[in-house]
DNA sequence: TTGTTTTTGTTCGACTCGGTACACAAATGA
DNA sequence: TCATTTGTGTACCGAGTCGAACAAAAACAA
């Protein structure tokens, strides 16, 4: 499944994981208008027609790498939710992950979807519906959590306690692609989960 | 002091208030990298030299108009801050005040920080800068608010409460950008609203 | 009037944009 | 060996980019 065993003409020079990992970096560095096609090519290593036939025009690539890149984030923070011990852990320990994720070392800070895909979203509007749904599939999935856990009859509804948490997601790859300190964005994570913890009580 | 009485050469033929009012819709619809010379100056109704000679080039023009749409805003929900007659209230006044901003029908939705000046910071230290500053600003003019109002010793700063609190208006920001439609965000804003009012009481 | 000052519209130039044509290179199958 | 298939490299395309040069136009001063 991986790969017919033999294929028949040149094989290609450059592994495809390899180098939409730079494409990604080179989106979340310049946006999708600010990434040139020379940007991209020179990043990733190969030249134009390559390009081409392997992953189609320019939007193209961008959607496969928004894609990729939307899943990869929402499964390490899923992976961090279920490492708490608590209500507060977990919430603590998914915005640490988020923190963590928008200020790695190896690429520049902030997210592709908050950054590039949604400044794109007023002219274009398939870039719009997948941060639409994105958003709206992050809020279901956090909502169900949040159903099982808090409450019944209080004041706040889990749908909304779950948009406050993406919320506070989205906010923290704002904050950190404008340059704010890892230590303060720790800080602030720390701080929302408190308080969200102590709203969903 | 609004203008000295009597200017020597040709009288300019267009209202610099109105074609800032025309560049910032441009900038807000495409971003600063996707906003073209020819789209500005299209919109905004006069030709580059007069453009150039009126407000410099391209970027000085988005950092004009950035600054004058950050203080709008800012006075906006601080003034609905200001209706609020309770915690809650005030709360609640800001973020659905927030939603009418981002969702306004004579402008492409979304905010020209979060959405414009943001996405560059990577690539312009300077914008970076200007966004850094203007949401500690905000961060410290709302801290202080809540300082007032908080119980002392609650479990959650003053400062981290407004850190939540101008995250969920970032989020309104962006939700409104991809088009969530408008009850929708205010039902967002009335459940963050309640929600932060717990988490400080 | 005549000059001075400032804005205006046209046009240009050097460059970059996304995208492609085409010949060459490197692999397989017969 | 030789045809077939597929990826690569160069060179190029028209369109669009930002920015500036230039002279005409419109106001005031003398």
């Amino acid at each position: 499944m991986i790969q017919t065993p033999k294929k028949r003409g040149r094989p290609r020079a450059f592994d495809p994981a390899v180098v939409l990992e730079r494409a990604t970096e080179t989106f979340l560095r310049f946006g999708y208008s600010g990434a040139s096609l020379d940007a991209l090519t020179t990043s990733m290593g190969l030249n134009k027609p390559s390009l081409y036939a392997a992953f189609g025009d320019k939007r193209a690539l961008f959607v496969r790498v928004l894609e990729d890149r939307a899943n990869q984030v929402a499964k390490r923070i899923q992976t961090a939710f279920a490492r708490g011990d608590s209500l507060e852990g977990s919430l603590q320990e998914a915005f640490l992950e988020a923190v963590e994720i928008y200020t790695a070392d190896d690429a520049p800070p902030g997210c592709l979807i908050v950054s590039g895909s949604s400044t794109e979203a007023v002219v274009d509007e398939g870039l719009a519906q997948f941060s639409r749904e994105f958003f709206a599939r992050c809020d279901h999935v956090v909502a169900k959590w949040f159903t099982e856990r808090v409450p019944v009859g209080g004041d706040v509804s889990a749908l909304n306690l779950s948009r406050l948490f993406n919320g506070v997601i989205h906010d923290l790859a704002l904050r950190a692609r404008v340059g704010e300190s890892r230590a303060r964005l720790r800080d602030h994570a720390q701080g929302a989960a408190r308080a969200l913890a102590k709203a969903a009580g």
